[in-house]
DNA sequence: CGTATGCAAATAAGG
DNA sequence: TCCTTATTTGCATAC
């Protein structure tokens, strides 16, 4: 099957690994999460991250207004991404943490895009590089508590061996740069994504056979496109929602 | 140049 | 194998 050349064979999906080998292709959270323990403070309460989030809450009140009057002050995000997701920043630990990676980041005379990509060496199991966005989410606190969470365990291993290694004047150039392993995001470009909300318009859900038939006249990767009309189901089903209210 | 963001691919998790 | 739903990221491009 699969005459062409099937770049990749992700075998991402393992529903019940406890364990993750190397997710050779792409990290992924659910392999960050377990992969560094997710902090334990020693002064933590029972309640450690249930508390975290009610704590969230009570200081997401004080901190909306602080948003609001930081720049975009619409009531319901225009864009959002799509759910209401990201808002309500944090504040807990992952948050605190976060003021001061940027700061000893900087200190250190490193890029965020440095060390989004710096992470793959790190070497932690299922734990790649990162896009300078992402690094730039972490900082600004625009990431969902739970991903910060994730992250945070990961930024911190990175940030203290990049730390020793400058402080003991060791080089180590894999902390400040290199890792490739990230995540890719193709882009479909403007023509073949008219063709296919052409084909969307008329057979939102097309069998496997017509997504490969699509696939081969765009010549895009047939997953690329068998994605492309899941997400577009997805985001249907959101303008629907919100046309609705 | 480095950093923020909009839009939306790609993934995780449960059928 | 592939869907759905919820989320995590990254490409591009605006600051």
């Amino acid at each position: 099957m699969m005459s062409m050349n099937s770049k990749q064979p992700h075998f991402a999906m393992h529903p019940t690994l406890p364990e993750h080998k190397y997710p050779s292709l792409h990290s992924s959270s659910e392999a960050i999460r377990r992969a560094c323990l997710p902090t334990p403070p020693l002064q933590s309460n029972l309640f450690a991250s249930l508390d975290e989030t009610l704590l969230a809450r009570a200081e997401a009140l004080a901190a909306v207004d602080i948003a609001v009057s930081q720049g975009k002050s619409h009531p319901f995000k225009p864009d959002a991404t799509y759910h209401t997701m990201n808002s309500v920043p944090c504040t807990s630990t992952s948050t605190a943490f976060a003021e001061r990676f940027k700061q000893r980041r900087i200190k250190l005379g490193v890029t965020q895009a440095d060390v989004g990509s710096a992470l793959a060496n790190l070497k932690i199991p299922g734990v790649g590089s990162l896009s300078q966005s992402t690094i730039c989410r972490f900082e600004s606190l625009t990431l969902s508590h739970n991903n910060m969470i994730a992250l945070k365990p990961i930024l911190q291993a990175w940030l203290e061996e990049a730390e020793g290694a400058q402080r003991e004047k060791m080089n180590k150039p894999e902390l400040f740069n290199g890792g490739e392993k990230k995540r890719k995001r193709t882009s479909i470009a403007a023509p073949e994504k008219r063709s296919l909300e052409a084909y969307f318009a008329v057979q939102p859900r097309p069998s496997s056979e017509k997504i490969a038939a699509i696939a081969e006249k765009l010549d895009l990767k047939k997953n690329v496109v068998r994605v492309w009309f899941c997400n577009q189901r997805q985001k249907q089903k959101r303008m629907k929602f919100s046309a609705t209210y």
